[in-house]
DNA sequence: GGATAATTGAGACTGAGTTGCAACTAGGAA
DNA sequence: TTCCTAGTTGCAACTCAGTCTCAATTATCC
């Protein structure tokens, strides 16, 4: 099924309304490759002639998560991450420290511990998160990338240029 | 090596000072059992007569993660919690979604795969997180803890009474 | 007993995300 | 097609964990 009929789907299933900013923000998701944050994405609504709010954008994020369309990747620096689902299957993340370069790894072998070790804990589990940090081939070897971890991490993405700017909401200081 | 002795040796060695507040921290943190985080310690700290601002402790755990005495669990729900780590050696986390209980479990075949994964992707591993998230014995019997995750998840310590009010720094807002 | 570099507390600030509210609109009923 | 209404939107204020600045204080070296 197209990821428009899908999510068209879930709305109705769930009495939610086809806006046109949803659709704007399906169309825009499905056009991507990779990892995304709400910045990116709200950056390139913007830039495609879309005015989509930053407080409707995190409404609907969700909603296409809960239809099965992108998954959330809740990224250790507390920055939340998207990424399109559809076709794919689970799988975790390896995070760069350095350059926030995002590479995937499958395990099922990892899967099947868990499921015993929560067997064994009679844990039910709904979902994990595994994510390895350290520095991928091109950042290992630069001399600066030592020590960093475990002293907050300082992953790309926090120094995005902009992001700031394009911010909706009002600071309440002087 | 006694706990205060190892910090004191690890601060001597980076030229940072043995401080009252470093103490009665470190003290505070050698007499809990299972996970903390920054509210729970405040308190506890406040409950003994020692005075010690909020910032002044965001500035020590980072000093005794480093000195290895305690370890920080990067909550995906954005909170961190930390743990002693004296005498013990690596683990990961359970943590239930409805009563925030956290059960610990380690696997070295997993730590294996890790490793294996890494290898094969070039990429330097400095750390990791893996979180299983769920329902513990406790409450995964309860109706209304279904389908809470994925969607923000609703963890204990969001809650935690009076954490609030305990805060330094004071809100801008009317 | 200084000198001095590190440390502290208070509170302003940051940045991701949430919420209340009035105006707007999708989409089923008439 | 028009009407009705529950769901949606944008804005701005707010929340919350964590960081930063700065003047005053203090541990440690000499």
């Amino acid at each position: 099924m197209p990821a428009i009929e899908r999510f068209a789907k879930y709305l109705s299933e769930n009495r939610l309304k086809m806006t046109r900013e949803r659709r704007a923000i399906l169309a825009d998701v499905l056009s991507v490759r990779g990892h995304f944050d709400v910045d990116d994405l709200l950056a390139r609504l913007r830039r495609s002639g879309h005015h989509v709010s930053r407080a409707t954008l995190y409404r609907t994020l969700p909603r296409l998560v809960e239809s099965g369309l992108i998954h959330k990747v809740e990224m250790v620096d507390g920055q939340a991450r998207y990424e399109l689902m559809i076709g794919r299957h689970h799988h975790d993340h390896m995070v760069c420290l350095r350059c926030g370069t995002i590479l995937e790894f499958e395990s099922p072998e990892v899967e099947r511990i868990q499921e015993d070790v929560c067997r064994r804990k009679k844990f039910v589990m709904t979902g994990h998160t595994h994510q390895i940090r350290g520095y991928c081939v091109s950042c290992a070897g630069d001399d600066r990338a030592r020590a960093l971890d475990s002293r907050g991490s300082n992953v790309a993405g926090r120094s995005r240029a902009g992001a700031g700017g394009a911010r909706a909401g009002g600071r309440t200081g002087p």
